[in-house]
DNA sequence: CGTATTACCTGAACCGGTTCAGTAGTCCCA
DNA sequence: TGGGACTACTGAACCGGTTCAGGTAATACG
């Protein structure tokens, strides 16, 4: 229980610190027996290499960063972040790396900070940047600071590619839509999205504007914020703001705004999917729960937090900078697109 | 951006080592206009001190831990955790301290071993411990690894208190909850608790049972596992598994299973709250959007974790082992027990 | 004026690992 | 028999901070 140290293996072995050393990583450099022996008492004493120690000689911090920058109140109640968490502290367990959270208000400046400290501190040694913005100024950022990183949601730029990330074919998902709704007689839809500053709801609003089109189907576009109350307020003015007619269907950019849309439906006094129907582009419990139940896109956040937490670990160890596409996305039909 | 040392900018000031140290740690032995002088430099060359080797030579890591040790399911539907996360981030980021994060499927003996595995690699000066159980060993293992830890939801140990933690009345909490009923009207209630090794609800159990008893409301227990099902399930059970006439009120010990009570009562055919009223011990967005949506107990989630981290932070710093009962909870009446 | 005190600063040791250059010893084969 | 190659091992430097035990020089005191 007395903190042991190499020095102190060595010294009751009567062997050397690099021997000690060389034969705990797994190097040449020791014959078998040795090797064995400091093993062996190594697990006896149960002794484990000073983390810090290791992280100052190897340079290499052991470790990597997410900053989760969002609303508190959206980071509470969005469980698409907690499966995205979960997958990528499975993929870094298994990669022998530590998970360091960071949670700031929707502020680039303090993310921004956070980047700077971690790289001059040498805290991790790399990072996962979600949400791509229009524009992003992070990739040029964290290049600069020299710190490895993988983009989820990156965009998808062709061979070699520029930097490590997911990518999402948001075109499929958006004509998986479409084409459900197209089966369902729509003629008029609307779209809520988040805001366009993300670089996927861009992709998203033309994949559905664009094979809106193909099936000759009218769409009007809406921005909102992924809030609740956001999702209440489109559908409100959807319906209300009599344009050439309020839509039969809308497709929310989350759960949330689904579930506020819902909400705003009871409230005129319409009917689900009767009068309107919705579908979300994130399925969790909300839209199961929910009565009726929504029609969801499924993503699989878990997959998607394992994926770029191993592309990140293959970009530390290898330095090979790739892309790797999601696995498509499946649409769970239910009530709220069903009309009975 | 060449990675700058402490022994850069000596050389560059034409002063030791040791007095840039002094400069930058606040500490006496320069003069101010010398501490002047190194801030600016450091400031300028946007430089900060190498973690790792500040750690070493601190044997202090700068991180606290915290296991979540849950279903990997259930983490990512339950939403309390989200909230825990944001507090205890919040407070710990004021405290200059970085959260290393470690999920593990609910597996005892995984926990246990990342706990070694912090203490013997010194990864973390502190851990933050969820869900007391029934005889946990976990205070013993961290008091024999030498790791400082608050237990969240700890027993009130008298004082001075034998261990840092958290303390909520769940006998008030009871108290709320069967008051709210019997001024309802009810006088045949069930309890459907999560696991009864967890501490708190054993605590929750023993309140409900006694303040029924002074109201002369006669409460049957039943065991469940915090997930959806278990809720549909129990109150299947309930209603169906006719003892003395089933319960005009259930008390679930979360909202996922309370939601789940909300779908069997759909699948029986019965009403809520007219034929069964329905009240969770935890608030969230499901209680919220449910419909008809249930009363809860709002237990704010991220003030316990900042609580609870502030805590630990006090604990590494000053060494004292404290107790801080958490602020009561309130509840939140919703239709769930307003027969219309 | 001599000495004790203080403020400021420095060289060197230290934290606990990794790694490089170098030293024996062994084996092999011409 | 001698030398090249290989194996097993070691001492010491190094990673980048912190901290301790002095060492000046300036100031205070009697």
């Amino acid at each position: 229980m007395a903190k042991e140290t190499i020095a102190g293996l060595a010294k009751r072995l009567g062997i050397s610190k690099a021997s000690v050393s060389y034969a705990l990583n797994g190097q040449p450099g020791v014959s078998e027996l040795t090797r064995r022996r400091v093993l062996d008492l190594a697990e006896e004493l149960e002794w484990y290499p000073s983390s810090s120690a290791r992280a100052l000689s190897r340079s290499r911090a052991g470790a990597v960063g997410m900053v989760l920058s969002a609303d508190p109140l959206l980071i509470g109640t969005e469980p698409y972040y907690m499966g995205l968490l979960a997958g990528i502290e499975t993929a870094l367990a298994e990669g022998d790396m530590a998970l360091l959270l960071r949670m700031v208000a929707k502020d680039p400046a303090q993310e921004r900070a956070t980047y700077e400290r971690w790289a001059g501190e040498r805290k991790v040694d790399g990072v996962l940047v979600f949400d791509h913005l229009h524009d992003d100024p992070r990739p040029a950022l964290l290049e600069r600071l020299g710190l490895p990183f993988v983009l989820h949601g990156a965009p998808d730029t062709g061979s070699p590619p520029a930097l490590s990330g997911t990518t999402a074919d948001h075109g499929a998902d958006s004509a998986t839509i479409v084409h459900h709704l197209d089966a369902g007689g729509h003629r008029r839809i609307a779209h809520v999205s988040g805001p366009q500053t993300f670089l996927h709801e861009e992709e998203r609003i033309r994949g559905v504007r664009e094979c809106a089109a193909r099936h000759g189907i009218r769409v009007e576009h809406y921005e909102a914020d992924y809030a609740l109350e956001s999702g209440r307020k489109a559908m409100t003015h959807l319906i209300t703001a009599g344009s050439a007619g309020p839509p039969t269907a809308v497709v929310f950019g989350n759960d949330l705004m689904s579930m506020g849309g819902l909400l705003a439906l009871r409230d005129l006094g319409l009917r689900c999917p009767d009068d309107v129907a919705i579908i979300s582009w994130d399925d969790s419990l909300h839209c199961q729960l929910a009565s009726p139940s929504v029609t969801a896109l499924s993503r699989n956040p878990g997959m998607q937090g394992r994926v770029a937490a191993e592309l990140l670990l293959s970009l530390l160890d290898t330095g090979e900078v790739q892309t790797r596409s999601m696995p498509g996305s499946e649409l769970v039909v239910r009530s709220s697109t069903s009309p009975t």
